[in-house]
RNA sequence: GCGCCCGUAGCUCAGCUGGAUAGAGCACCAGACUACGAAUCUGGGGGCCGGAGGUUCGAAUCCUUCCGGGCGCACCA
């Protein structure tokens, strides 16, 4: 992505007042370094004052030895020469109000045109290498809800990521050496028993009751025959776990592909330990004295009668802020989960900037471990030389799922969960998509069937995509009349269109701090605000004929708002490829 | 017992990394449809931002502590 995207509004305008600093600071009004980094430039929260508005003033007038009102008249006397500066005004404690031109937004309603489906795309991530993991759902069957919820948010992150200046690598990671995919490889033996002719009776306890992997048996039956019918365990378990794996992981990738999303890496547990990357791990970390072998204390709060104490090897996980140290390995020598993670992460680290990874809230226990497993990889300059990378674990929480107010149960036990493939079925994938991210991750969320359907304003989604629609419908009727848009008459829009653009101006500045925060759900609630303003546009013309946007008697006045609309209507379209939803023609 | 997340209008949730008088939808009350798409819109009432301290020009936002809810606390994954 070029670096030379045309700035937006926004950012010219911070530019500016940092010019104008900086020239104070040239004069001597402020001391030289000064610090700006909590300087903000932003719209205010209410339009009546003004266009833009900063804090300046205040945050620097200690540093200047001044009062944050005398600073202000300082900053504004540099300001008002501007000729996008139509008025600057010092209010309250010292913040300093601008309003800019006319001609600055419909400038802005122009460029939107020029720049089409890169309007608010950004530089800022220079081009970083981010990787993002996110689903590395267990392959022992298909998605199921508890994993909806990680799986569009990372997507959707990882959208918006790239959309803010980053490269982004999706990967995906495949648990496919523990002993809960030795357990699919014996469920998929008995379905395979099953298959050849066996009455193999109720699925025991302990193993995989689900119906999906009687075709996985049916395939080996066919392919085998019954040679490993009555054979040990031992000729047949690493064959039935691979093939089995594979089956799950198709299944997933075709779940996923219902939601949208597709991972450019899976990348195997399995693999990395034939590689010997966690004993590469281990032998650097005994290096630098950061794996020791040791005891763990008992369980505190916990009743474990068969407790014993082990030696086992240790990473110092408490030197980085950690409750406990973590053993690496287990007593018969094998590697715990989190030893492999480790290492895991240490092989994502060696490609990319930064990492982050998207996991269920029934893992915040283990995010205290993995950030110190992290750090102290880089440690010293690090295993790969590069110091410690930036890495963030975003936890998203539980999706309570509700019909008509009533819980849906869900039993993994019997094997009666929702999958993620019917519920897509029932509700649709943009819809499934924009629910997820019209919370906060962090904050539990109800998902009721029967209101995500609803085609009403309570419905975000439909909300939005009716704007869309609706614009997309009106062009098409001015079509019919002969009229189209038309950037030629400008001028004649007035308070109402541009309180219009001044929202879709915005857009860059949303997408710009959504990235910042890596909040997806950002976009989504700007979308929602951008379609409430067009909205409250159109109702306009609902009491007063003279406001709606297709005016037969007047073809110049109607070219321009009709281009207005088309700039919203992109904006629209820009925000919901972001979150990897469709924009629709009509409803 | 310990750790993490959450607590904002009656309900469901935002709140732009500390800014100005805390917002939106639902619900409630009063109005508006021979329609550029009423699948909606306009106006109104409704708040100790869980409580109490602290940090500073300024706190829903940051720190401490308590209360309430969720998740977790294996050599599991």
């Amino acid at each position: 992505m070029p670096d030379s995207l045309p700035q937006t509004l926004y950012a010219t305008f911070a530019a500016k007042i940092d010019a104008a600093l900086g020239a104070l600071e040239m004069e001597g009004a402020l001391p030289p370094g000064s610090d700006r980094a909590s300087v903000s430039v932003e719209p205010p929260r209410d339009p009546a004052h003004g266009d833009l508005s900063t804090n300046a003033a205040m945050v620097l007038a200690r540093e200047a030895k001044t009062n944050p009102r005398a600073l202000a008249e300082k900053i504004v006397a540099k300001l008002e020469g501007d000729p996008l500066v139509s008025s600057a005004e010092i209010v309250g404690p010292g913040f300093i109000n601008l309003r800019l031109s006319d001609a600055n937004w419909l400038h802005e309603l122009s460029a939107i045109e020029r720049l089409g489906g890169d309007y608010g795309r950004s530089a800022r991530g220079h081009d970083r290498r981010v990787n993002i993991e996110y689903v590395s759902a267990n392959p022992t069957g298909p998605m199921h809800m508890g994993h909806c919820r990680g799986a569009v948010v990372g997507d959707a992150l990882a959208a918006l990521l790239e959309f803010a200046g980053h490269q982004v690598v999706r990967e995906y990671y495949v648990n496919d050496a523990g002993s809960q995919v030795q357990t699919l490889a014996r469920s998929v033996h008995l379905r395979y028993r099953e298959a050849l002719g066996e009455a193999v009776g109720a699925i025991p306890e302990g193993l995989y009751p689900g119906d999906y992997l009687v075709p996985v048996g049916q395939a080996l039956a066919a392919e085998f025959g019954g040679r490993y019918a009555a054979a040990p365990e031992g000729e047949w378990l690493d064959l039935f776990r691979e093939r089995a794996v594979a089956a799950m992981m198709a299944m997933i990738r075709s779940d996923l592909a219902l939601l949208g999303i597709v991972h450019n890496v899976f990348a195997s547990e399995a693999e990395l330990q034939r590689a010997g990357k966690p004993e590469a791990a281990e032998a650097w970390l005994r290096e630098h004295d950061l794996v020791y072998d040791g005891v763990l204390e008992a369980p505190k709060g916990k009743t474990l009668e068969d407790w014993e104490a082990v030696e086992l090897p240790l990473f110092r996980s408490t030197s980085f802020g950690d409750d406990q140290d973590r053993p690496i390995r287990k007593s018969d020598g094998s590697w715990t989960y989190f030893g492999a993670d480790l290492a895991y992460h240490m092989q994502k680290a060696e490609g990319v900037d930064a990492m982050i990874d998207i996991w269920g809230a029934d893992h915040a226990g283990t995010v205290k471990r993995i950030k110190a497993a992290v750090a102290a990889l880089g440690e010293g300059g690090g295993q790969n030389g590069r110091g410690p990378i930036p890495f963030d674990v975003k936890l998203v929480q539980m999706v309570q799922l509700l019909r008509d107010g009533e819980p849906v149960k869900m039993s993994k036990r019997s094997g009666s969960f929702v999958t993620l493939a019917d519920v897509v079925e029932e509700v649709g994938k943009d819809v499934v998509r924009f629910t997820m991210l019209t919370r906060k991750p962090e904050a539990q969320m109800e998902f009721d069937f029967a209101k995500v359907v609803e085609a009403s304003k309570d419905n975000p989604v439909f909300y939005v995509q009716y704007a869309h629609a609706r614009i997309r419908s009106t062009l098409r009727k001015a079509g019919a009349e002969g009229l189209g848009p038309d950037a030629g008459a400008l001028d004649r829009l007035g308070a109402d269109e541009l309180a219009l653009v001044k929202l879709a101006a915005q857009f860059p500045r949303a997408v710009e701090a959504a990235a910042e925060a890596r909040e997806p759900h950002r976009i989504a609630f700007y979308l929602y605000d951008l379609a409430a303003g067009f909205h409250a546009f159109w109702n306009m013309g609902n009491d007063d004929p003279a406001k709606r946007i297709i005016r037969l008697e007047e073809p110049a006045l109607t070219g321009a708002r009709l281009f207005l609309a088309e700039r919203v209507a992109q904006v629209i379209r820009n925000g919901l490829g972001i979150l990897g939803v469709q924009a629709v023609e009509e409803l």
